[in-house]
DNA sequence: TCTATATGTGTAATAACATAACACGTCAAG
DNA sequence: CTTGACGTGTTATGTTATTACACATATAGA
């Protein structure tokens, strides 16, 4: 089972960051789908650290390393990486997170930190497996599961 | 346990949302807060059907109806009615469905019908329990939780 | 009752987030 | 070598949300 603390945990982030862009440039291709520069590029943003960006946040790191200078530009890479599974949007944010197990099949929920706003995933297989029970007895079928659980991360939570 | 196929089910929903509405008069009161012409009426709107409203929606409702055009007039209405635990916001959709039910003490999942846009409330405390125990491996502190469903409905399920 | 204070409402202006539509370029398959 | 799919750049616009300030109203305390 993936490790939930891994976002939170003091690791060797420039590892964790080139492992998974190199994960990405395998998945991709086996999807023959293609890595582009632009696309590539807001990967790394978002692999930087294990915080969410706004979409004008990338877009603006894009126009200034000279990419264009529209919404849709950052929109339509992000928009990319999701439907890859690289990365996911934080709906609580309106922002985007690299994926933390691309690759693995798994139900992410996600970790909030509300002070530093570090996002970690921990496994929710068992959650909506508890969810679709609910659900179940409704008649109501389920498709696509959101879990956003806001608060304090261990570091974060000395200072508040 | 709360029902969760309330909102799909057949129902006096005229008699339901008028219930409602006397309950949020009860607790308002009981909480010393005050269900303004402006704030009720925002929740009589959101009671008529089991389905989310956008806040431009509802403010269109309101200008309509002699009360002001600018957004604060729905936003206010609607955070009020939020903290008031009368409403919920679902993150999903940019909107607002009235609280199922107020004034018991639950732990929501949205199920969220994606053709017709209903939604219904399903009990989640299970769910959140299993995701506080990965939270907790993390060190993470768990503050609030948003948990929510897109599917089909019932009636919808034939129809896709 | 008067008046101070907190709370609520109305409005203007703007910020933040997101998409539609179209032109152009590039690259790989036929 | 050309055609079609895909990707990028740009214009324009749509949608969602907040800040700031003016004014009104309700309520509690003198």
């Amino acid at each position: 089972m993936p490790d939930p603390d891994l976002a939170f945990a003091d690791h060797d982030h420039a590892r964790c960051a080139q492992d998974a862009l190199e994960r990405a440039e395998t998945l991709t291709r086996a999807a023959g789908a293609r890595l582009t520069p632009v696309r590539r590029r807001v990967l790394e943003l978002l692999l930087e650290e294990h915080k969410a960006l706004g979409a004008y946040d990338v877009l603006a790191r894009l126009t200034a390393e000279g990419f264009g200078n529209q919404p849709p530009i950052a929109y339509r890479a992000l928009e990319f990486l999701v439907d890859q599974r690289l990365a996911h949007r934080i709906q609580r944010l309106n922002a985007f997170t690299a994926c933390a197990h691309m690759g693995e099949d798994h139900a992410p929920a996600f970790l909030i930190c509300r002070a530093c706003h570090m996002v970690a995933e921990a496994e929710a297989a068992n959650s909506r497996a508890v969810l679709d029970t609910e659900a179940a007895r409704a008649g109501f079928r389920v498709e696509r599961v959101t879990i956003e659980a806001l608060g304090l991360c261990p570091s974060c939570q000395g200072s508040t």
